[in-house]
DNA sequence: CATCATATATGATGATCATCATATTATCAA
DNA sequence: TTGATAATATGATGATCATCATATATGATG
């Protein structure tokens, strides 16, 4: 009754502190699914790789899968923006077939943890929270419609068709060549692909 | 000093009851790890879902990394034995195409437990233990070997890389039209593949 | 510099887990 | 049936985990 004018001041932190905190814990997370799957992410690692004690998490986040949501969207938005930056440094002609060779050469095998979120965590995607599957799949689709925009020598039908067959493929592929422990079998899986979507490199 | 001739009867089983249960708990490991993964794996949940208690687990298995070698390899070669069965049942020139169907039938997008074990454990064979790695890459082998010796009419190079290719492409469909939260989407991912290898069905 | 709200840290709780020591039960030989 | 041995169960241990209550530290403002 009697703090009627009590608290005018919004929590305004001018300086942006914990947003910015909270977009590197994200950031971290979004490394460490892809390095350790979703299961493998401790809540403790996770902040403690961000430099920060695990007590803060809850004031980010409601909840582990919150937090996974975010990280997944985060990853998502990494695999596109990498998508992004290949088709814009070739031409037109010569786009899906560097965008071939960036995805399936050895530096992107190599780095997981930085690479495409759908190969490295594609496989638990289907028993995560639904908050995580849906972020997941709003990047799938926005990684379908960049790779569409591409195939403009079809009709709509048979781009689109197309389109998710390079995904599947492309996604298949790296996932495999990481999977087996034999390098030349992983390499043979990507000259395989790389034969089929990108021939004109010998 | 008292027992030379102590333990002449070697500890032989005639009804072979361990042999039988440790074969149950492979094969409901192998379904474990299809469904929830190589870490949302636990020993007790195993031993219960196999009808037995906790403890008796290092009885069969030194290790759980040894427990899920095992398994890896069962579900790898039920994976093997599902493909073996279609291609028996098909005349020479439809087996691919059969296969395609079967493989990315809305029953095998559905039954995971049973289903390819690559799809299901892709993205996490990479950080498993090598041993459980080892087991799984013999059966990939075994795959390709399989797929290949389908495509007569090839060179053998172009025979061994089309087998790579197809498995890939095979994988990663079946593996993202599970991961999405959308059926439509799901739907049209196996569409998409299945014109391609199999356009001779509606 | 002093105050206050905010951001982060310390520490605890109860749950779950792999592993193991020991006890109990089941099977087969006699 | 009885005893010996193999197979499984009971129960414990220490580690790790998500979550939360509370304490401290930080930085903006007056």
């Amino acid at each position: 009754m009697m703090s009627i004018m009590k608290s005018i001041t919004l929590k305004k932190d001018s300086s942006g502190r914990k947003e910015t905190t909270h977009a590197r814990i994200v950031e971290t997370a979004a490394r460490a699914i892809r390095r350790s799957g979703y299961n493998g992410t401790g809540v403790a690692d996770i902040m403690k790789e961000a430099g920060l004690t695990h007590g803060g998490f809850y004031a980010h986040f409601s909840s582990r899968d919150d937090m996974l949501a975010e990280a997944a969207d985060h990853a998502g938005a990494e695999t596109i923006a990498i998508v992004e930056q290949v088709l814009a440094e070739y031409p037109e002609q010569q786009r899906l077939c560097a965008l071939m060779n960036v995805y399936l050469s050895d530096a992107h095998t190599a780095n997981i943890e930085k690479g495409c979120s759908f190969a490295a965590l594609g496989s638990e995607m289907h028993r995560q929270a639904p908050e995580v599957r849906a972020a997941s799949t709003e990047r799938i689709k926005e990684l379908i419609r960049l790779i569409e925009g591409q195939l403009t020598n079809q009709t709509q039908t048979s781009a689109h068709d197309e389109a998710l067959l390079t995904i599947s493929t492309m996604v298949g592929t790296l996932m495999l060549a990481r999977a087996v422990n034999d390098p030349e079998l992983s390499a043979a899986f990507r000259q395989a692909a790389l034969k089929h979507y990108a021939p004109k490199d010998h």
